[in-house]
DNA sequence: CCCCTTCCTG
DNA sequence: CAGGAAGGGG
């Protein structure tokens, strides 16, 4: 990732900027999802000439200028505005407009002010353009599977596909487990209400199409202002590092515009956002846009991490279709993955049970798909859930658990069509989990919002990291909700946590923390097994650092201590808390010293010639177990 | 018996 | 971390 654009870095990504004007690398690009974009085109360059590239070709494609919306389409253009708005086919759409292409792309960066001027202003236009546009044109490259090609790491396929997982959660669960269609929700039972839906749906959809025209305007005020504004700031600001000075500016004022546009155009789709959810959701759980915009942690991290990303996307893939899902390009995940690394370095062979499954239908949005579910414009995840009562209920019933977290947002699968997806047993087979560490490197840091905090409701951050659950959720798009039949690395990390508080946990103990494990012996021994396995590795540290103690000539007890500096707590941290996003606990330490005090002890007494020697201490240390919090009930801490 | 734990091994 | 053996309680 490039965290910092270096001056080559930038100088690079203007070049690569002009060399992927090339229209046969851009359109298609462009044109197809959100999800391609990313991992092809940032490796070479900063996020903003990415935008800049992409509203360049939206340009090309949208040349006419009027609203496909509002307006009927010129014939000549009628192509090129329906590949880039309604996307009937993408090979089409990528061999189209090759021909003009030059034109814009090219003078962009050689020619001076004029076509400079116009591109500009075009980009605006465009980026308008395409807001209004349907949504249609985006989806349809997110819905082919080809376009997995496009990325070549692992860590991006999984990412789109958790991606298009998640955009389908709201949606599957707009209806009974029964098993809806892939398409419409549309049974007979409840046509009428269906229909009224619609209608308020395209309402809201005329209403933001005349919003985003008014904003259209409004950003070719602000664009003009701005403009002039550059124009004289080139002036003074020479002499900067860039080398280019066209390019610099270019790059500045870019930024700016993007700055606002970014501004305005997600201030404005929230407002869309708003009002259509005023309609949809009927109970009073209100969120603010913002909440909706960035229900995920991931998202929400993200604004954090990588905000101009962030809200470069979501500038720009609003949508006016329906306001309810809102996608999430890769960028997200771009920066999650600079966040960690190290994900998927191991392999997960984790064999987990067959999803549990509860019909829990009626957790669904009331929103209605005009379109095939694969093809939600908006990635809304989570916040939609979050208005169904049953949820809420279900939360109170087993606490905003793992049911979220430990398989966090698993959207509902693609072909839920298939019947066997939705009614497997509850107990089918229990077989052992094999969870390798986890490199679950989400923040445990407990975030509880009276309860039920989003954290509780999904934890996106927690990829999905084992194919065998993976399958399973796409096949069962109920899952997410439901209670586990298998433990995940999610439950790992937690026992890990855990440890911290408690080496002996009672089973008891384990039933009450793992609430949205679905118990059985299997489980349980696994469970045990595993703090078994913590202690295991416990006491050979202990043991360890003691006799390195005894080595090293420490005579007296006191002079042994363990803090947060010590080597000993760092390889148990490393170890219990790999990611080390959790605070551990001051008794922990003080527990990891007096283990310590026990072991150097018993070494110095020789007590270690006894076979048993060890127990005495186990049975010392067994009742220094403290509680664990009762945060560890929810999934925040997943 | 069953449950749980440790120990050992892979 | 999982499997399995062995042993100690209830």
């Amino acid at each position: 990732m490039n965290l910092s654009l270096s001056d080559q870095n930038v100088h690079n990504s203007s070049e690569s900027c002009l060399e992927d004007d090339k229209p046969d690398v851009m359109l298609p690009c462009f044109r197809r999802s959100m999800y391609d974009e990313p991992l092809a085109s940032y490796s070479n360059g900063s996020i903003i000439s990415q935008l800049l590239r992409k509203t360049i070709h939206n340009k090309r494609a949208l040349d006419e200028s009027h609203f496909y919306l509002s307006s009927s389409t010129a014939a000549d253009s009628g192509q090129e505005d329906q590949s880039s708005v309604s996307s009937k086919d993408s090979t089409v759409e990528a061999a189209s407009p090759s021909g003009h292409i030059s034109t814009g792309a090219s003078p962009e960066g050689e020619h001076p002010m004029a076509d400079h001027l116009q591109a500009k202003r075009a980009r605006v236009e465009n980026i308008i353009r395409v807001m209004a546009g349907s949504p249609n044109g985006r989806q349809h490259g997110d819905s082919e599977r080809s376009d997995t090609d496009a990325r070549d790491t692992r860590e991006a396929r999984e990412a789109y596909r958790e991606n298009k997982r998640k955009q389908r959660l709201p949606q599957h669960q707009e209806h009974s487990a029964a098993g809806q269609g892939s398409r419409k929700p549309g049974s007979s039972d409840n046509c009428n209400t269906k229909d009224e839906e619609c209608h308020k749906l395209k309402e809201q959809l005329h209403s933001m199409q005349r919003l985003l025209r008014q904003l259209q305007e409004k950003f070719l005020q602000v664009y003009n202002q701005e403009d002039t504004e550059c124009d004289n700031r080139d002036e003074v600001e020479t002499g900067t590092e860039n080398d280019i000075l066209g390019e610099s500016t270019e790059s500045r004022e870019s930024q700016n515009l993007q700055e606002t546009l970014k501004h305005e155009l997600s201030r404005a789709v929230n407002d869309c956002v708003d009002r259509v959810f005023k309609k949809v959701s009927p109970t009073g759980l209100d969120l603010s846009p913002q909440q909706r915009m960035c229900s995920s942690p991931e998202m929400q991290m993200n604004m954090g991490a990588d905000r101009k990303s962030q809200q470069a996307s979501s500038a720009l893939e609003p949508q006016a279709e329906e306001a309810v899902v809102k996608p999430r390009s890769l960028e997200y995940y771009d920066s999650s993955e600079a966040q960690s690394p190290q994900d998927q370095t191991e392999a997960l062979a984790l064999v987990v049970r067959k999803p549990a499954v509860t019909p829990l239908s009626s957790v669904t949005p009331t929103v209605k798909r005009p379109y095939p579910v694969h093809q939600a414009p908006f990635q809304f995840n989570y916040s939609t859930p979050l208005h169904d009562s049953h949820i809420l209920e279900h939360l109170l019933k087993y606490g905003p658990h793992s049911n979220f977290g430990g398989l966090p947002c698993m959207p509902p699968s693609m072909d839920r069509t298939s019947p066997d997806s939705v009614d497997l047993p509850w107990d089918t087979i229990a077989m052992r989990s094999k969870v390798t560490s986890s490199h679950l490197g989400h923040h445990p840091r407990p975030s509880s919002l009276g309860g039920v905090t989003v954290d509780n409701l999904c934890l996106p951050h927690v990829k999905i990291e084992c194919g065998e659950l993976q399958s399973m959720a796409e096949r069962n798009p109920y899952m997410s909700l439901n209670i586990q039949e298998g433990l995940t690395p999610s439950h790992l990390k937690k026992a890990k946590l855990m440890f911290f508080y408690t080496r002996y946990p009672s089973s008891n103990v384990l039933k009450t923390f793992f609430p949205d494990v679905k118990f059985n012996r299997c489980i349980t021994s696994q469970l045990i097994k595993w703090f078994s396995n913590f202690r295991e590795f416990y006491y050979i540290q202990m043991e360890k650092f003691a006799r390195q103690a005894i080595v090293d000539g420490i005579s007296d007890v006191k002079d042994i201590t363990v803090s947060r500096d010590s080597e000993l707590f760092r390889a148990l941290n490393m170890h219990y808390n790999k990611a080390n996003d959790f605070h551990v606990p001051d008794r922990f330490l003080e527990v990891a010293e007096i283990t310590l005090h026990e072991f150097y002890n018993a070494i110095s007494a020789a007590k270690d010639s006894d076979p048993s020697w060890k127990k005495a201490i186990y049975k010392v240390i067994c009742k220094l177990d403290s509680d664990v919090p009762e945060e560890f009930k929810t999934s925040s801490y997943l």
